[in-house]
DNA sequence: TGTTAATATATGATTAATCAGATATAAGAC
DNA sequence: GTCTTATATCTGATTAATCATATATTAACA
């Protein structure tokens, strides 16, 4: 489960409440990367906390409700740091557009079209948020490794909506000088 | 959900039993495209037969199991048709290895590069495994449509992994570089 | 003055997918 | 002669993710 250790990676960086993970972390960059919403963070968290790999302290507060700041333990960098080191299997893609496609040809061309239009507005947009997400350069060296990964991740994410771009513009052309 | 419309698709195309749909189709080539299990196709079967989209025969056989033949009906020719239509919000991916690369910086550059070459060795499994599933090209122009529209599947899909191998080559050579 | 957003945690319900097995017969391999 | 594979259907259990909602206070907005 790879959620438990996007946190686990997160609670390295900085003790946090699950609610702090929501707003810093999975609203922002983290939010193309793994998504989450704040039920599945808290279930998570409990997980987490049960096995070992993380501690919870309650903070009080009198004007707002109680915040319960999370760290990461011994245990628990050690499990993220295994975690790391080891291949994962392949995730499986299941796309939408390509069943449609896939059994297209009863449609006329031109609803085959507006399909692939739709996604190409659909995979401009998100391509645009996700170069939105710029990675602040740093001088520092350590922080400058992890803006280096950061910036790989990005470049991989980048180029491959810009191959689905491509690959629609390519396929709008075809499709309309098809014989219908 | 999608997997109802790939079987009503693969139901329009000819009648077939929950069985046949797993071998002929979802072992072949709807296994890179939408994956299934037999528990997943007999619900789903289930499911849409109490909608009306499909209707089912019972076919007696004495020497093994009765077969449930499934025949697609017009109101879920119609269905189909609609959803053929109608534009699906973008799927959400969550890569593991992106995860892994993001968090990597604790780890020595030999242990990501190690990370990434499993990632590039499975990756071209798959891309091998896809292309080998040629599509046999056929004169009937009712059936070249079909094939045309397959083949501009297949052409993304080749296309992204080839994307993603050859980062995954500059990601490692990059890696190989860098300061620790 | 009333409404919404922000702060903070949490549970319940549902869906989609996966994993494991139960049932039963016949054909083919070793 | 035994074991595995193919044929065929189906249920049970579990996981991961999503959606909706409950609770309670404060601050900002119109």
């Amino acid at each position: 489960m790879s959620l438990a250790y996007v946190i686990l990676g997160l609670l390295q960086q900085q003790e946090r409440t699950g609610y702090d993970l929501k707003s810093e972390c999975f609203d922002d960059c983290i939010a193309h990367l793994w998504p989450a919403d704040l039920a599945q963070i808290y279930r998570t968290l409990d997980k987490i906390e049960v096995q070992g790999w993380i501690t919870c302290t309650v903070e009080v507060q009198y004007d707002r409700p109680n915040r319960k700041v999370y760290r990461i333990t011994p245990t628990g960098e050690e499990e993220l740091n295994q975690w790391l080191r080891t291949h994962q299997p392949l995730p499986i893609w299941r796309e939408p557009l390509l069943v449609q496609l896939y059994f297209a040809a009863q449609l006329p061309n031109e609803a085959i079209i507006r399909l692939l239009e739709q996604e190409m507005e659909a995979r401009r947009k998100k391509l645009d948020e996700c170069k939105a997400h710029d990675i602040n350069s740093s001088n520092d060296p350590k922080v400058s490794r992890e803006e280096f990964l950061q910036q790989l991740v990005l470049e991989l994410v980048t180029r491959r909506e810009q191959t689905y771009l491509d690959w629609l513009d390519e396929a709008i052309e075809i499709v309309r000088i098809q014989p219908e």
